[in-house]
DNA sequence: CGTAGGTTTGACTGATCTCAAGTTTGGTGG
DNA sequence: CCACCAAACTTGAGATCAGTCAAACCTACG
């Protein structure tokens, strides 16, 4: 079930359901020089305040992104799953506004932001799919301030999961209906702006109310109808019907 | 010390912010086509699920995008000024994932997205510019998640106070240190995720410690130092030096 | 001047946090 | 294969920040 592959076969598969590719195009991903890197969990892979000169993709495993307070106050802003570009924006912007973070081992292909930057000029498919992929992740971050901003601890919990849930089988790894969680239940208080104690309490609160099944991180969608009402659910805003 | 202006100069003045154009990019940005309109506050220019073919530049007044849970909470997830574009994700996505309104009366440029598209494809530097664009609007998003997510009610409101003292000046449209809020409270509940009677006892908790003062809504900052300090304040996420 | 929207106040409630202590799990070295 | 350890998960009790409900009070504008 795991669509293993190289990094160039992820890169296409994920930029052609983001839109056509030509024939050029997919020789142009070719000829990217990736560097393939393994990293244990919890490896932080970009830094705020860095200047990148490389981009990251994700080949396998799992990765966050999270911004802090200064008092130590820990927000996770998005998850990432294989096949995913972790950083278009240095691309444009100079420096990190944020931390990247393996939150597994992880493989992890990089490219110099160079090379993409001159497929953005000279490859207008491949221009396309980026924005897009960039243009969906500023959706999700807009979902994820309305998640934390507006609903209650059970509804942000279970929209979580349904985006995980969705954007995974999206990715091709696998059923909706069942799967394993990579993060922790503290990861899950960082992304949904609660506290792990709390976090623990409203899943099992979910189980109670017989919507999910537990089995440690695993996961079992019991109720996807009654999932979809209490998470609020609607993946609209993941565009991912191509374009 | 309001830039007044053409939707022509405004985008020419913003997308020079945003980094170098050339002369035939200013052309190209003088030929578009753009149809002006007056509209009152609180006028939905965009709507959920609307599959516009036009992006509208803000020319004049003040707008935000929100998105609304299925219970009817409301989360504004962004407030514009004058010369911003209020929906570049609409060159590459179909369907419009939020709301966009006026929240005072406004001056909009609407421009046809096709047109827009084409200068993603022959002017380089333009696209640069509204990728850069696209990017600080996801960079802010973010912080807004670990605003809502993680910051305390006088910090986030505090937080938000001084975005839109930065963003203000930073588009030339006067002092941070005093100037009239054009959103009620209401408005500021729904995006900082609170209650307008919490917002209203917050703001006036930041009065009495002394770092704003309030006159109707016209807010000074008495004390930047530590309204930085309150709000948790740090203007790197804005990427407002020019790349 | 009347009125609606915006702001302010008070009293009470409740969702989520904090602190503090167990319990389980998974991995590691002997 | 077992013993151990640290990290992750769970539980309980009490505290608090922010929400709710309800009612005034402004104030700008038609």
């Amino acid at each position: 079930m795991t669509p293993m592959g190289t990094p160039v076969e992820l890169m296409l598969a994920k930029l052609t359901r983001l839109g056509g590719l030509d024939q050029q195009d997919r020789a142009a991903i070719g000829s990217l020089r990736f560097r393939v890197q393994q990293v244990p969990a919890g490896k932080l892979l970009v830094r705020t305040g860095d200047v990148p000169s490389e981009c990251c993709v994700l080949v396998e495993g799992y990765a966050c992104r999270h911004k802090s307070t200064s008092s130590g106050g820990r927000q996770i802003v998005s998850f990432h799953l294989p096949g995913d570009i972790l950083d278009v924006q240095h691309l444009q912007l100079e420096r990190a506004d944020h931390d990247v973070e393996t939150i597994t081992a992880a493989t992890i292909a990089w490219v110099p932001a160079s090379e993409l930057r001159e497929l953005l000029r000279t490859r207008p498919k491949i221009n396309d799919a980026l924005w897009r992929d960039a243009l969906i992740d500023a959706s999700i971050f807009r979902e994820w301030v309305l998640n934390v901003g507006r609903r209650n601890a059970e509804s942000r919990i279970a929209h979580m999961l349904c985006e995980f849930a969705t954007r995974r089988e999206a990715a091709g790894l696998g059923s909706p209906e069942r799967f394993d969680l990579p993060m922790s239940q503290h990861q899950i208080a960082d992304a949904t702006g609660l506290t792990v104690v709390h976090v623990n309490r409203t899943l099992q609160a979910l189980a109670a109310s017989g919507v999910i099944e537990r089995r440690g991180r695993e996961i079992r969608i019991a109720d996807w109808p009654r999932m979809r009402e209490v998470a609020d659910f609607d993946p609209a805003y993941l565009h991912q019907q191509a374009a």
